[in-house]
DNA sequence: CTTAGTGCAAACTGTTTGCACAGCC
DNA sequence: GGCTGTGCAAACAGTTTGCACTAAG
């Protein structure tokens, strides 16, 4: 049994966790605390998520295949997502009926918990789509050397913006899949239309903003 | 629109998934198709199976955080998963309350639907676990070069299969977890105990058996 | 002083993609 | 013959680890 330690680095973790509500992933979270403590580590996040989580004072939510998200909420509640910009929200389960785990449903499994996940689109999300109109079919246009539909919204959204962006952001900004997004990512980056100055971070070239002038 | 085409390989591929009831990753449904078209590639199957639940022919399970599985069961039904060996059984909701969903809790999504899943240990792990008895502290007795008792389980684990185990198989065998294992794949892989003759598959080497001898 | 924790780089795992080629309709 | 699908290698995304060093108690 080891005893833990209150770093500088875990406190402001989780203060920077519990300041608002939503549930970032590592990622995010790292993005946030990197501002106070330029120098930490997105390692050393990973870690102090991973302790918080095991000592229970945080959770970790597992949702569905993709990146784990972090919530400092520990009452018993659920959560909805959205599928379009994977965004997490909490749903109060005290209404609902508290999932009885089934009798003799349990197969042999010694039941230690259940999780309640709904999925849908969130309001933002909605609008879009109504914005959206007729959804064309992926490299219809893209000619040798052209950009198409796809390429054109990423490169636009990479255009307003001044700083780099993760394909999430772009995603939420485009209407776009994330993974559609970075499958044009790719495509941008071979044309020398998009820069990826650090891992997973993407901003428009001087060449790309020429390519949609 | 695209038309799709019955290949063989995407044939076998859901013959393969269809012949019997649990629920397999990528992995593993690679791994048995292998041996019907050896010549078949994980891309192939991974392409196959994201066709297949987009038309709706079978089920992508993407529990929790760890890797996606497939299930040929179309009927609506949830899951159990083991959360020490991530085995996934179905759990028939008919008889629990089909978890409506939350009248004016929604905030403002369009809910899509719900996914419940319980999780604890499945009747295997419950008897490994009473088997275990101590639980070592990790690092506690392992010298500079020798073996930790982790590592001393997972050698004798591989002596005793005569082809190469994945880390899943392994913690299977051994009671550990599967992170835990492969934290020790690695020091062995270093100490060449251990090689690894594929990508994630792993086998005891000569100078191994002789370390465990 | 002891030992948990940090930063960094590099590895690992699961998954996806680009490309040239093969083969279904 | 055109287009969908394949195999291969390489990239990607998210996460974890080893190692040498720092700092909490």
């Amino acid at each position: 049994m080891k005893k833990l330690r209150m770093t500088h680095q875990r406190e402001v973790i989780l203060q920077e966790l519990k300041k608002n509500n939503n549930h970032p992933s590592a990622d995010e979270l790292y993005e946030r605390v990197k501002k106070k403590l330029p120098r930490i580590s997105l390692a050393t996040v990973y870690r102090n998520l991973e302790i918080l989580s095991e000592t229970g004072a945080i959770n970790k939510i597992e949702i569905s295949g993709r990146q784990k998200r972090f919530d400092w909420m520990l009452d018993n509640h659920n959560h909805i997502y959205c599928v379009q910009c994977h965004r997490v929200d909490n749903i109060d389960m005290a209404t609902t009926e508290k999932s009885a785990l089934p009798p003799a449903e349990s197969r042999g499994y010694q039941v230690a918990g259940c999780r309640v996940e709904f999925f849908g689109y969130c309001p933002d999300c909605q609008k879009k789509q109504k914005r959206k109109g007729e959804k064309k079919m992926g490299c219809k246009t893209c000619g040798p050397s052209d950009l198409n539909d796809n390429q054109r919204q990423v490169l636009n959204a990479l255009a307003k913006s001044n700083e780099a962006c993760g394909s999430k952001d772009i995603a939420a900004a485009t209407s776009l899949e994330a993974k559609q997004v970075s499958c044009q990512i790719a495509s941008l980056k071979k044309k020398g239309y998009v820069a990826s100055p650090v891992r997973c971070k993407y901003e428009i070239t001087p060449e790309g903003k020429k390519a949609i002038a």
